[in-house]
DNA sequence: GGCCAACATTTTAGGCTTAAAACAAATTGG
DNA sequence: CCAATTTGTTTTAAGCCTAAAATGTTGGCC
């Protein structure tokens, strides 16, 4: 079993593995977080295309504008989805084609662009809430009310734990480049 | 608040909000989750092509190839990455022209093609996996131990969940559709 | 043998996504 | 004032991804 012979020290049988604390916990916890995460996004986008002939990226558009009476700009848009600009630019004019949005020029920055729902944006999308809230529901439905508060806590602590991680990548990047500067 | 009047029974006060047991939180542990999935995704994609100059999907292949000494088939490999046949068939075009993967035909079956990793293809994924290891170990520091064997323990049960809705939906539609027939 | 259903893969058409470059407008610092 | 930078958006080029149709292959059944 132990590959360094009778004669090893105790204490630290395997090094590599103590460190590490456990072998692959951690990859297997982030294989199964997405496996997750990728069957209860593919059963939505398979609902949303099968019941209402839409897809998930425009769905996620009009629930941000849904909430924002006033409309939000590409630049908003665009954190609050977490992808790129350019993507957005190209879901907003199918959006526009399908007459569910509109773009606004600002009054005082011609720079920026302020999308809004159409009316028959805002009913397009109220009409699908309750069924996607339904989907949500029941693929959720196996788990206790108090898991589903466990796991929720868990994931804000995930959540915190990621951002940490990446403060101190972009530490540890910025501190390589000013070395070589 | 109470529109039914002071007659009201007292058992179910509000019997929408009593049937779905908290308001959204269904729904606010899905975004959680997907967010968590979203970050941890981009940032592994991030550094692969910093690092590498390579992306998830390319990857994916590779440590799916590199566990299966023999190789797989393309059938086998989309279904391991949960993604569609004919994504399959570009991404190998693409890791073929790198000289990562070799395309053989069956010997029996003039159908199916055998993927396998070149030895290129397999120094290039081992050089990936630690640093791969690494970046997801750092991402979730800020869990304990016992708070990654919760999440994983909660995750697998969210799994079973969400593959019994499935069949239950599957069940559904059957009927309606038998019951059209 | 020949038809036919099932199977494995590729092709097609279209949408999503990104990084990087380009552009246009606003702001800032001399 | 005006040059340089920053900011908001779009364009470009390339890859990822899907559903559906097409292609080629196998095996069963008469």
């Amino acid at each position: 079993m132990d590959a360094s012979g009778p004669d090893s020290i105790d204490l630290e049988p395997d090094f590599e593995a103590a460190l590490k604390s456990d072998d692959g916990l951690e990859l297997r916890l982030w294989l199964r977080l997405l496996t997750c995460s990728n069957i209860i996004e593919a059963e939505v986008r398979r609902r949303l295309r099968q019941d209402f002939d839409t897809t998930l990226p425009r769905f996620d558009v009009l629930a941000q504008l849904d909430r924002s009476p006033v409309g939000l700009t590409m630049g908003e848009l665009s954190g609050r989805l977490m992808v790129s600009n350019g993507n957005i630019t190209g879901l907003i004019d199918r959006l526009v084609s399908e007459g569910l949005v509109e773009r606004a020029n600002h009054p005082e920055d011609r720079r920026t662009v302020r999308v809004t729902l159409t009316d028959k944006g805002r009913s397009s999308f109220r009409r699908m809430t309750p069924k996607h809230a339904g989907w949500i529901d029941s693929l959720l439905a196996g788990l206790s009310r108090q898991d589903k508060a466990r796991l929720y806590t868990l994931l804000a602590k995930l959540k915190a734990s990621t951002a940490e991680a990446r403060l101190d990548a972009q530490r540890r990047e910025r501190s390589v480049r000013d070395d070589r500067a």
